[in-house]
DNA sequence: CATCATGATTATCG
DNA sequence: CGATAATCATGATG
C-alpha cells in the first residue's frame, strides 16, 4: 500500500507539472531524498515508467484498489479544487458572455397567445351551453350548421390542447430525466476528473435552455396549428350556409310580428338564437340585414309580411281569439291602429299612400305602445287576409310599415302610452280594433 | 353562367 | 356598444 501511495504521488506530481502550476502548489517530492544525485532520480523515473508500463497487466481489482487509494488520498481534495479553479478560470472566460438569457419576448408572446386561445392555462369547460344548444338543435331537427362548425372548432382546439399538453409533459419529463442523468454522470465523473458543483449547475442550465428551446418550438407549432384552425374556422364562417327553413321561419315570424319595432332585446335574441339553433350574433346579423333590406324594398317583402303576419296572427288569435273574432272577423275596415311613427320610404311613398287608401282610413299619428301595435299589425293582417285582400293588388298592397319614421328609420313609440304590456292584452287590442 | 338571395363583414355614427 | 349602410362572398336558381 505504501508503494501505491508513492506511485500516486508521483503521478500527481507529473500531472501538476504538466499544468505549470508548480508555483502555486508545493507538493512534497515523491521521495524524501531531496538533494540526492541524479542516480536516485533516474531510479525513480524508471520505477514510475515501469509501473506505468505494467499498469495494463494489473487486474481490474487492483486498478480499482488504486483508484480508491487515489480517491482517499489526503491531497485529493486540494488537487481537485485547484484543478476546478483552473478550469473555471479558463472555461468561464470563454462562455461567460453568452450566459445571460432574459425572458425571451417571443416566448412570452407565444405563451400569451396560447393562453388567450385557451390552449394553455386551465381547461375551459364552457362548452356546456353550446353543447346543449347543439344537442337541442339536433333534437329539434334543425340544420344547426353553425353550431356544428363551432363545436367542431372547439373539438379541434381541445385536440390541439391535449397534444400540446402531453408533448409538454413529455418534454418536461425527458428534461428532468436527462438532467438527473447528466448530473449523476457528472457526479460520478467528478471522482476522476475535476468537476465543480458550479459546473454541474451550468450544465443543468444548458440542458434546460436546450429543452426550453424545444418547448418553444412546440409552442410555436401549436400556435401555428391554432392559427390555421382559426383561419379555417373563419373561412368556414365566411362560407355562409343558409339558415334552416325553420330558423328563417322563426326569425321572420318575430320580425313581422314586431314590425313596428323589430329590435329584439338581448334576451329575445338569445331566445331566438336558441330556437333557431344559431348564435346570438347571427340573430343580430339577421335582424340587421332584414331591417335594412326590408326598408330598402318593402314591396319585395309584402308577400312575406302577409304570410307571417297571418301566421303569427293565427297564433295570437288562439290567445285573443274570441274578442277579435266577434267584432272584426268579417269586417275589412281595418282600424288604422295608429302608427307609432310615420315612415318615409326612400322610394316608395306611393306604397304608403296605397296602404292608406286600401285601408280606407286616413293616416293618423296616434301613438300606441309598440308592442300593442305589433299585435294590432298582426291582427290587421289576418283581418285583411280573411277579408279577401291578396297579392293581386300588385305588390304594393297591405302591409305597410308603421314603425318607420320620416328619417327612414324605425322609431320606438316615442312616448310609450300607458299600455306597455308585451302580452297583448286582448282588451286593448280589442278596443283598438273595434274602431 | 348570369342573377338574385342571403349571411357575414366592414366602416361609420351616435 | 349597437344600429345602419354598403359591400363581400357564396348559395340557389333558372
Amino acid at each position: 500500500m505504501d508503494d501505491q501511495a508513492r506511485i500516486m504521488q508521483s503521478i500527481g506530481g507529473v500531472s501538476l507539472t504538466g499544468h505549470s502550476v508548480q508555483g502555486s502548489m508545493t507538493l512534497p517530492p515523491p521521495h524524501g531524498h531531496d538533494g540526492t544525485d541524479g542516480d536516485g532520480r533516474k531510479q525513480d523515473i524508471g520505477d514510475i515508467l515501469h509501473q506505468i508500463m505494467t499498469i495494463t497487466d494489473q487486474s481490474l481489482d487492483e486498478a480499482q484498489a488504486k483508484k480508491h487509494g487515489l480517491n482517499c488520498h489526503r491531497m485529493k481534495p486540494a488537487l481537485f479544487s485547484v484543478l476546478c479553479e483552473i478550469k473555471e478560470k479558463t472555461g468561464l472566460s470563454i462562455r461567460g458572455a453568452q450566459e445571460e438569457d432574459p425572458p425571451d419576448p417571443q416566448l412570452m408572446r407565444l405563451d400569451n397567445m396560447l393562453l388567450a386561445e385557451g390552449v394553455a392555462g386551465p381547461e375551459k369547460g364552457g362548452g356546456s351551453g353550446g353543447g346543449a344548444a347543439a344537442a337541442a338543435a339536433a333534437a329539434s331537427g334543425g340544420a344547426a350548421d353553425n353550431s356544428i362548425e363551432h363545436s367542431d372548432y372547439r373539438a379541434k382546439l381541445t385536440q390541439i390542447r391535449q397534444i400540446y399538453h402531453t408533448e409538454l409533459e413529455k418534454y418536461e419529463q425527458a428534461c428532468n430525466e436527462f438532467t438527473t442523468h447528466v448530473m449523476n454522470l457528472l457526479r460520478e465523473q467528478s471522482r476522476t476528473r475535476p468537476i465543480s458543483p458550479k459546473e454541474i449547475e451550468r450544465m443543468v442550465g444548458i440542458i434546460h435552455r436546450k429543452f426550453s428551446s424545444i418547448q418553444m418550438q412546440l409552442k410555436q407549432s401549436t400556435c401555428e396549428a391554432v392559427m390555421i384552425l382559426r383561419s379555417r374556422f373563419l373561412d368556414a364562417r365566411r362560407k355562409r350556409r343558409n339558415f334552416s327553413k325553420q330558423a328563417t321561419e322563426i326569425l321572420n315570424e318575430y320580425f313581422y310580428s314586431h314590425l313596428s319595432n323589430p329590435y329584439p332585446s338581448e334576451e329575445a335574441k338569445e331566445e331566438l338564437a336558441k330556437k333557431c339553433s344559431i348564435t346570438v350574433s347571427q340573430v343580430s346579423n339577421w335582424f340587421g340585414n332584414k331591417r335594412i333590406r326590408y326598408k330598402k324594398n318593402i314591396g319585395k317583402f309584402q308577400e312575406e309580411a302577409n304570410l307571417y303576419a297571418a301566421k303569427t296572427a293565427v297564433n295570437a288569435a288562439h290567445a285573443a281569439a274570441a274578442a277579435v273574432q266577434n267584432s272584426q272577423a268579417n269586417s275589412p275596415t281595418t282600424p288604422n291602429s295608429g302608427s307609432s311613427g310615420s315612415f318615409n320610404l326612400p322610394n316608395s311613398g306611393d306604397m304608403f299612400l296605397s296602404m292608406q287608401s286600401l285601408n280606407g282610413d286616413s293616416y293618423q299619428g296616434a301613438q300606441v305602445g309598440a308592442n300593442v301595435q305589433s299585435q294590432v299589425d298582426t291582427l290587421r293582417h289576418v283581418i285583411s287576409q280573411t277579408a279577401g285582400y291578396n297579392d293581386a293588388l300588385g305588390g304594393n298592397t297591405m302591409y305597410s310599415p308603421h314603425g318607420l319614421n320620416a328619417n327612414g328609420g324605425w322609431q320606438d313609440a316615442t312616448t310609450p302610452s300607458s299600455v306597455i304590456s308585451p302580452t297583448e292584452g286582448p282588451g286593448s287590442v280589442h278596443s283598438d280594433t273595434s274602431n
